[in-house]
DNA sequence: CTCGATTGATGAGATTATTTCATCATTCTG
DNA sequence: CAGAATGATGAAATAATCTCATCAATCGAG
């Protein structure tokens, strides 16, 4: 038995909460501000206490209220989603993809001339975004993730392994520090990614150097930024040799020991279980499947 | 601008999908099967396809019906769960709690009474569960985690670190293959955890035993199964002491080498993150707390 | 084998929910 | 300062939902 609150007036709620106005989601609803006071009314009543705090002609959520607005919009979120999958034309060549900014200017951006000579009829809207998706509640189509593999509920391909390589800037090879064998890095800063401080200890035990400290360690919140802090001789990263043989070629980076460490990690490609792919997401993927 | 279907109509479709039936939705509804008829067709309308095949007197769903009803139930879920921790009751005394039936069976249930002893007005409903809980749409007020602690999302509080010995029958003590060194695990078979692998081979480097394979190995699906089979004479495993000190000291398990793997996983009491706690709650989590 | 019960479909009409309209109070802006 | 804008509220109009009646087709008990 299940027990759910009125739902028009939740449609309603939901919409003034967005807008933090009758008046606007009147609009949005083409109803009278009048239809969503009255529909506010209702649900406070039934819920029996405050959502909305009413001050001279505004409206403000009540803590309550935001707590509730934020669940609401998850529900309607997974619900037109699931309403616009069901209705989707499985013939649309537009694909939304989501990948990390690092992967997007590195790997994907240089590529973009290949990929739409080899379907010029596929448009691709791209979003950079770090961290995972909820593929019930977003529009996305298909994302590049990087990590194990090991996620539940969605559809996991793999792409290519990740390979770490050191990387730092020329300059540091010319600096009076040396940098000729793996243990020099003891002199060195250590350029490390949040939560992946592993990297450099499995490289390092991988290369037979046991050492408990390096010179000084800088920590960055993602690849970018830590590849980045390379190629600015503030350290030395660990970075994917695909990602950055751009600027490996451009002398942008130099890798002063060709020894990869050979991780556990991939690229991906993921989308929602059990969705049929439209031809937009054919083509991306098989294109994807094939370029690395 | 938001897009949702006639969410009445939805009300109606999830209720008498859930049931596989119309007429068990009129009566859960408190509406004929006629009015189901009714809304249902209007959703299939609205959709432009077929959510039921109708078959004689019974309906089933069709593949587009069965995707859809786990997103709508996903959705009334999380919107029933959040109506309800807006109405509920702050001073309610009733628990409900999640936690792994390992945990549950060698570490919870063996207190139980100290608990009530010590809350005697205070209810616990405990559901033995694996894996994680969404805590968007479970009624389950808090659950037990283990695992590094890196959950988004939810509120995290650190209970006591893991810390695995390895545990045997005492039989293979007594057996013809000696067990007195680290080292003669290789002749052992070694009890692993599916996914958890790097448990034994974390232990065997911290042991400062270096060898690439045992005798054999064996891979259960839970650590509740791996001491389970460690009990009945099949190998060495791993596990946490304080969830095998029962056994430990009625000597259905022996601990051939108290050395501890000082991992970085720890039990967790875990929450809803923003939820303000109900007196059962706060109950549960200062004895959580101090008893761990 | 037959008849009553059961399930779902459908159209017409009844009922209820939702919305508009009218009015009010209060503020804000040109 | 006057008109516009926002939200509240009650009465009435409108639309959505539901019941009722009927139908078709099956199933199970006697």
């Amino acid at each position: 038995m299940r027990h759910l609150p009125p739902l028009n007036a939740l449609r309603v709620f939901e919409s003034a909460a967005r807008h933090r106005s009758f008046a606007a989601a009147g609009k949005e609803l083409f109803v009278t501000s009048s239809a969503v006071s009255h529909q506010v009314k209702t649900l406070e009543e039934y819920l029996g206490l405050s959502l909305f705090s009413r001050s001279k002609r505004t409206v403000a959520l009540t803590p309550a209220g935001e707590q509730y607005l934020t669940s609401v919009r998850h529900a309607f979120d997974e619900i037109e989603m699931a309403t616009q999958r069901l209705t989707a034309n499985q013939e649309s060549k537009v694909v939304k993809i989501s990948v990390a900014p690092n992967f997007l200017t590195r790997w994907l951006m240089p590529r973009m001339a290949r990929f739409q000579a080899l379907y010029p009829d596929i448009e691709l809207e791209i979003n950079a975004s770090m961290g995972l998706l909820d593929f019930d509640r977003t529009s996305t189509d298909m994302a590049v993730y990087f990590g194990n593999g090991e996620w539940d509920d969605i559809e996991v391909h793999f792409l290519r392994k990740i390979m770490l390589v050191p990387v730092c800037s020329p300059q540091l090879l010319e600096g009076e520090l040396p940098l000729e064998k793996p243990e020099d890095l003891a002199k060195h800063t250590l350029i490390y990614v949040r939560k992946r401080k592993w990297e450099w200890e499995n490289w390092l035990h991988q290369s037979g150097v046991d050492f408990i400290s390096a010179r000084g360690s800088l920590q960055m919140s993602s690849g970018q930024l830590a590849t980045a802090a390379a190629e600015e001789g503030l350290g030395v990263a660990l970075a994917d040799s695909t990602l950055t043989s751009r600027e490996i070629k451009s002398g942008k980076l130099v890798v002063p020991f060709d020894i990869q460490l050979d991780t556990n990690r991939a690229f991906y490609l993921v989308y929602r279980k059990q969705r049929p792919l439209t031809i937009g997401m054919k083509a991306f993927k098989e294109w994807m499947m094939s370029e690395m």
